[in-house]
DNA sequence: AGCGCATGACAAT
DNA sequence: TTGTCCTGCGCTA
């Protein structure tokens, strides 16, 4: 679930629902008790996200920083929140419901946090350390690409690597990483150096249209129309995460543009898949 | 019931 | 490079 666009979707969704208003935290499993208490009673001013890292900026200088990691999960609903359904690290509630117009039932959420790498209390500082040890992220409007191809243009590293390092791109996973250098032509092993600044340009702008897109539609498609199901009679990917994709987790099947078999290999414990025919250099 | 795996990121080796 | 953490789900049995 969690790349950038996720954490975005969530911070727009969470500003929506709790901003402006004292929150109410608790930690049902236990394990982030201090910190609930530390953020109960105090307004939520605005929420960010920075890359995957999701941050609540509340009154009297306290964020909240999030990091779903690998499965980490938020939900949320209106009205009474439900009894805690397996480990919920925090939960949030409207402290003082925004009254309805007209008169009718109190404007109360809740909000449920499970399986967080990391969700914990920041100050000033050390949300502004956060911030310096993050790559630019194409969701932000600050984002700047230069400082990206500066640290790629001169490293060995395999462009993968790179992209989904957070220090050099923030908010990149695998499947955005995976997706983007399909569609530049890009085989996932090449140098960084390789890659020329054209080149660069080129795979920035692409990671911006397709997590934008992502953003706007909750799920990542990285598939051009012609290549769709309906445009080639071909059956739809089937797949919990959904998302029409070239190359991600198809190991084997036919290339949608060249109908060569997908590759599988390895990158630092983590599954990387290319087709080797419409990515090479 | 148990195993392995997952859109992630660390520290230790 | 390997191990560790966090949780849930789908596949095997």
């Amino acid at each position: 679930m969690p790349e950038g666009h996720t954490i975005h979707r969530l911070a727009a969704r969470h500003a929506e629902l709790f901003a402006g208003r004292p929150v109410h935290a608790s930690s049902p499993q236990g394990r982030f008790a201090d910190g609930a208490a530390r953020l109960t009673g105090t307004v939520l001013d605005s929420t960010e996200a920075y890359g995957k890292h999701l941050l609540h900026h509340h009154a009297g200088e306290l964020t909240l920083h999030v990091h779903l990691g690998l499965y980490g999960k938020v939900t949320d609903g209106v009205g009474e929140p439900p009894e805690p359904v397996g480990q919920v690290r925090l939960r949030l509630t409207n402290d003082r419901p925004r009254p309805r117009r007209g008169g009718g039932p109190e404007d109360r959420h809740w909000l449920d946090l499970r399986g967080p790498t990391a969700c914990e209390v920041l100050t000033p500082p050390e949300v502004a350390a956060l911030r310096a040890r993050l790559g630019p992220d194409p969701l932000r409007a600050d984002a700047d690409p230069d400082r990206a191809y500066a640290r790629i243009s001169r490293s060995a590293t395999p462009l993968a690597a790179l992209l989904l390092d957070q220090s050099v791109v923030a908010g990149t996973g695998l499947i955005f990483v995976t997706e983007a250098l399909f569609r530049a032509g890009l085989p996932p092993t090449l140098p960084g150096r390789a890659l020329d600044r054209a080149g660069w340009d080129r795979l920035w702008a692409d990671l911006v249209t397709l997590m934008t897109l992502a953003v706007r539609q909750g799920r990542i498609d990285t598939v051009r129309d012609e290549h769709l199901p309906e445009a080639m009679g071909r059956e739809p990917r089937v797949d919990r995460h959904g998302g029409e994709v070239y190359v991600y987790r198809r190991p084997g099947a036919p290339c949608h543009v060249c109908g060569t078999a997908i590759s599988r290999g390895e990158l630092a414990g983590r599954n990387l898949y290319w087709c080797a025919t419409c990515q090479r250099r």
